[in-house]
DNA sequence: TCTAGATAGATGTATATACATCTATTGCGT
DNA sequence: ACGCAATAGATGTATATACATCTATCTAGA
C-alpha cells in the first residue's frame, strides 16, 4: 500500500466528512490563539447575526440537534460567552451573546477572515463560490 | 427570529460541517438497521479496497488522525469486524476486514446504494457530480 | 555498536455529535 | 377547568474527533 495520501473517495458521506475534517483544522488553528473552537465560532457567528434565538431555532439553522447545543452550549456559557433567559414560553431557552462573546467574536473575525482568504486563494475564486455554493444548496434540498 | 431552516452560511467550515451532519444523518438512518454508522461504514469500505494498510496510511487516506483511529477501531475490532497484526516494522498495526468484516460490509452495501442513489435523484446528477469532484478536489489541494 | 532523533500508535483529556428517554410546559378539545 | 397530546430542553449513553504526551521501536550517524 502506497497510496497518495489523496484519493477521491466514491461515498458522498464519507468524501463530504472528510473535507470537512480538513477545513475544520484549518479553521481550528486559526482561531486556537484565541480558545476558540471553529464550531464555536460558528455559534458566536450565528448568534451576532440573529441577536435572539431560542436554542431549538439555532439548531435548526445550523442543523445540530438541540440537544446537542445544550452541552455544547453549556460550555460556551461557562465561558461567559453566551447568555441565555427563559423566554415568554418558559420551555424555550432564549440565547444571545454576552458582552464578552461579543468581544471574543470581534477579536476572533480577522482570524476567521485570513483562513478564508487563504483557502480561497488556494482554490482559486471560482472554485471557493462553487463551493459555497454547493453545500448551501445541499442543504437546501436534502434538509427538505 | 423566523428564519427559514436553511440559509447561506458564510463560513466555508460551517457549511461544509453543516451538510456534512446533514449527511451523515441519511446514511446513519440507512445503515442503522445493520448496527452501521456511516463512519464505520466508511472505514469497512476503505479496508475493502485497501486489502491491508497500517492504520496511519488509513488515517492518510481518510484524513482522519491515527490516534482518532486507535478508538474508532477498537469498537469495530470489538464486534469482529476489523483484524490486526503487528507489521514487519513492529510499530505498525496492519488493518484488515475479517470475514466478518466482509460479510457485513457486504450486507451494508445495498443500504448505502440506496442512499447514494435517492440523494443523487435529489439533487440531480449534475450536482451530484461537481459535488463529488469538488469536495475531492478540496482535499487535494487543501491537504497539501 | 551505541546512541540520539524520528516515527507509529496508545493513552489522557476535552469537545462535537446524535438518539432514546425523561421532565416541564403549553395548547387544545371537551 | 381538566386532561391528554405535542413540544422544548435536559440527561444518559455511545461514538467521532483531535491534540499533548508517553512508550516502543526504528534509523542514521559517530
Amino acid at each position: 500500500m502506497n497510496k497518495p495520501a489523496t484519493f477521491a473517495l466514491p461515498c458522498a458521506c464519507a468524501s463530504f466528512r472528510r473535507a470537512s475534517r480538513v477545513l475544520t483544522q484549518h479553521y481550528d488553528t486559526a482561531l486556537r490563539p484565541l480558545g476558540l473552537r471553529a464550531t464555536q465560532f460558528t455559534l458566536l457567528q450565528a448568534l451576532s447575526l440573529a441577536e435572539e434565538v431560542s436554542q431549538g431555532m439555532l439548531g435548526e439553522i445550523l442543523a445540530i440537534d438541540s440537544t446537542t447545543l445544550t452541552r455544547t452550549l453549556a460550555i460556551m456559557e461557562r465561558r461567559g460567552w453566551i447568555a441565555s433567559r427563559s423566554g415568554e414560553d418558559r420551555r424555550e431557552r432564549r440565547l444571545s451573546l454576552s458582552e464578552a462573546g461579543r468581544v471574543e467574536f470581534k477579536c476572533a473575525v480577522p482570524h476567521w477572515e485570513k483562513v478564508q482568504q487563504e483557502l480561497r486563494a488556494q482554490l482559486g475564486n471560482k472554485q471557493w463560490d462553487k463551493l459555497l455554493n454547493l453545500t448551501n444548496e445541499v442543504i437546501a434540498e436534502v434538509t427538505a
